[in-house]
DNA sequence: CGATCGGTTGAAGACCTTCAAAAGCAGTGG
DNA sequence: CCACTGCTTTTGAAGGTCTTCAACCGATCG
């Protein structure tokens, strides 16, 4: 029931980043700023051959020459501060973008203005493939955090593809690996109590923080309780509640928005047998 | 809220299936053999060229010579019986599939080996991308009636892709827009209510029949209220109950599975307003 | 300081499920 | 032709899950 990373393990481990979140008196919970990952260095040259989400990303399975072109048309200067758009529903589509790190969510306005939470998107994730259908973007993607984000010109892509048969297969990997997540999103939604849900995101967030090299069983929740029942299609008042009552049975330690879970088997148990 | 389908009507309209649904007394409610779609002779020979679905389909955009080099590539021979399996989860993947004639629906088997059924298909649409980045199918995948079957091997389409840029696009697209069509049903099943759900559904087939050539206000369901059920996240009582009301309120009218929309306004408003 | 925002907690109630029974329809065999 | 069986669908009643409403808390900010 939940995202599936098929992929191998990041080559180069970073430090986790339990360190940063530790608990002091009047700590602001304001996100992390994006977190460094490994050649995030301030004279940051765009360069997937350097990059640590290689395993995570496009270039998986290229030579490095080919790589080389795949720096030529990426656009990786690009930063996004919390709160920005990275694209609206109804823009004009011209690139995908991958995030390089930060956090993004991706949300609907119904007639009525309310936001619906579709998903949450993290280092190493493709946006915007579900414009190319039509040209224009469908969804709304906002930073939850500091983000650094490549810009990957549509029409670039494809063309490149032509020439290097191993970009194109990468990237239909990806679309596929989205099309499979999505599909468990809506097994949860179709199937899933409010328990076995919030689970399911929690163990889903953490198994991809694992991947990331970032400590599986203490992180900061970037999102919301509202958007997180947004996204799980709980109240928030749901949200609160079961997090509480996880405490209370020692599967997990809530701080705000600092999670450490105390019994990843437990919680995995919970997804199975809802009680 | 509904699938989209942003492309063209289809160019040589068929004629309508309402005369083949007439109601007579002691009818087999079987569901319908698989309905001819201009080209579907008997001595039928794999020709994309000449295939109605063109537009819905991976020729789209294609000069006629690509469009018999796909020709070359593809495999239209295939039938499928109601109830035969297309694919089943576990099996290694080696070609996708489209659908020629017929109704096909997709589903999870969990670990007491429920059915959820997460996706209806129909002519034109495309099935097991999800299998390109696990190179096994995740999913199960049964006709629901009698079906024909385009099956395209996947590593001739990629390389063939490389020689017809227009092919490649056209597929990116067509992944695209499964994308969009998950995440209309995430949204579904995680802001509507039960009454509106069943609208959204009807309004979908509606479209999807109507795009098709087929009458939008009356068809035929191919499957059970128990998979409707599973597929919108409700009971199969909640589905019954719902049609009979739809049908007291003179927006439907439902004999066993035909499916009449008497009001489609009507229908358009109660996922408007569920009132 | 008061206002606001995100989060927590309690109580009431809506919505949908589950349980149960019966009806409708199809297929089989006497 | 009818009785019997099995399956799907319908309908009613009871019950559970989750939402909604409301109050409150703590932190932040002008």
């Amino acid at each position: 029931m939940l995202k599936v990373w098929p992929l191998g393990q990041i080559r180069n481990r970073v430090p986790s980043m339990d360190g940063q979140r530790e608990k002091r008196k009047g700590e602001s919970l304001v996100p992390l700023q994006s977190i460094p990952i490994k050649v995030s260095l301030p004279h940051l040259k765009a360069s997937c051959s350097t990059c640590s989400l290689y395993e995570l990303c496009l270039p998986l399975g290229l030579k490095p020459d080919d790589v080389d072109f795949l720096d030529q048309i990426v656009n990786s200067r690009r930063k996004y501060r919390r709160g920005e758009h990275l694209y609206r529903a109804g823009d004009p589509f011209h690139a995908l973008f991958v995030i390089k790190s930060g956090f993004f969510k991706i949300f609907d306005l119904d007639a009525e203005g309310r936001e619906k939470t579709t998903g949450f998107y993290m280092a190493g994730e493709l946006l915007g493939i579900e414009a190319i259908s039509t040209n224009r973007f469908n969804y709304n993607a906002v930073a939850l955090e500091d983000c650094a984000v490549c810009e990957i010109p549509f029409c670039d892509l494809e063309k490149l593809s032509i020439t290097i048969p191993a970009l194109s297969h990468q990237f239909h990997r990806l679309m596929s690996r989205e099309i499979i997540a999505e599909q468990q999103h809506i097994l949860m939604l179709g199937t899933m109590k409010a328990i076995q849900r919030l689970a399911a995101f929690l163990l889903n967030l953490s198994q991809r923080f694992g991947a990331r090299g970032y400590s599986p069983t203490h992180f900061y929740l970037r999102m919301s309780r509202e958007e997180i029942g947004n996204y799980l299609g709980l109240s928030i008042e749901t949200i609160s509640r079961l997090l509480s009552k996880f405490q209370e049975e020692g599967i997990i330690s809530v701080h705000s928005r600092d999670i450490e879970i105390k019994n990843l088997a437990g919680l995995k148990d919970l997804v199975a047998n809802p009680a």
